[in-house]
DNA sequence: AATACAGCCTGGACGC
DNA sequence: TGCGTCCAGGCTGTAT
């Protein structure tokens, strides 16, 4: 499931694809909620003939900017994926294509979404949508002291609030589960208990699992088309997860069983014993 | 302010 | 083998 290193992974590799400075021909609306709030009609009204000059990425959204001076905004939520690719015949239509760009040079570019979370913005004022979000993880600006600052005005537990995306932009189930238990904290407790050193571990610790799974293209779980991938390949970060999706397994540091929770109404994996500093 | 929960989806895993 | 049931998860809107 698509957190900011498989998006990013998508990010580089529509790029090196070569999409910036393709002009986009016609578009097809296989699915109009994908595109809401513009009909179908609109939204391809409105970007036939722009061009992709570039792309870039904000938390979990591509941000693709195009000629004119609007803006395409890609949320992939689930299963969202983006191949890019020669033209296929509408004998191969394949049912979860969404949308599709048909492009300058005879590619095509599909937006391809089994689960249908996924979601196509074009919009004028992206800042109305990206505005709303907290700091991107990786952003340097964004420094520990403020990290701490901003943990210190709530008082919720502190795996809902790093996948608050209007505090972080970015994480999502996977890297917080990772990043807490190498930082051993438990995922309940209390954002404010969090003092300025072990603050600035988290957040240290957040980066680098965010930087080692962008190196292995991300995490891919499954096999089957509900999977992640990114230019038909697969991340490679599985083996690499520490307690996510480990439950009922020892834990690789002190041998204790690997517990699952629900915080947030999303499933948590922790250690007990690396992660015992609960407090309320 | 923080939390809970339904709703959006459907393939895949699991149990019988 | 085949069928039914439930789960996975990001995000939004609504309720408490």
């Amino acid at each position: 499931m698509p957190e900011l290193p498989e998006v990013q992974t998508v990010v580089n590799d529509l790029r090196e694809a070569g999409l910036p400075g393709r002009r986009i021909l016609a578009v097809r609306v296989n699915r109009p909620q994908t595109v809401a709030p513009l009909s179908p009609t609109d939204f391809s009204r409105r970007l036939e003939g722009r061009i992709f000059e570039e792309i870039g990425r904000y938390g979990k959204y591509i941000h693709f900017k195009m000629s004119g001076g609007g803006s395409l905004l890609a949320h992939l939520r689930m299963t969202g994926q983006f191949d890019l690719g020669r033209p296929g015949t509408d004998d191969e239509a394949d049912p979860h294509d969404r949308v599709m760009f048909s492009l300058d040079d005879g590619r095509r570019l599909r937006f391809h979404d089994t689960r249908a979370f996924g979601r196509l913005i074009f919009t004028g004022h992206p800042d109305e949508i990206l505005g709303r979000l907290g700091p991107d993880a990786l952003d340097a600006s964004f420094s520990p002291e403020l990290f701490y600052q901003r943990l210190q005005k709530h008082r919720r537990q502190i795996k809902a609030l790093l996948l608050d995306q209007s505090f972080i932009a970015g994480l999502g189930n996977i890297y917080c589960d990772e990043a807490l238990f190498v930082t051993g904290i438990h995922p309940l407790r209390c954002s404010n208990t969090i003092d300025r050193q072990k603050a600035r571990e988290l957040l240290e610790t957040l980066r680098s699992v965010l930087q080692t799974a962008l190196k292995n293209r991300g995490t891919s779980l499954g096999e089957g088309e509900t999977n992640y991938l990114s230019a038909g390949r697969r991340g490679e970060n599985r083996s690499l997860l520490k307690v996510y999706g480990r439950a009922g397994e020892p834990c690789p540091r002190c041998g204790a069983t690997i517990e699952k929770i629900y915080v947030a109404q999303r499933g948590t994996h922790f250690c007990p014993v690396c992660q015992a500093d609960y407090t309320k």
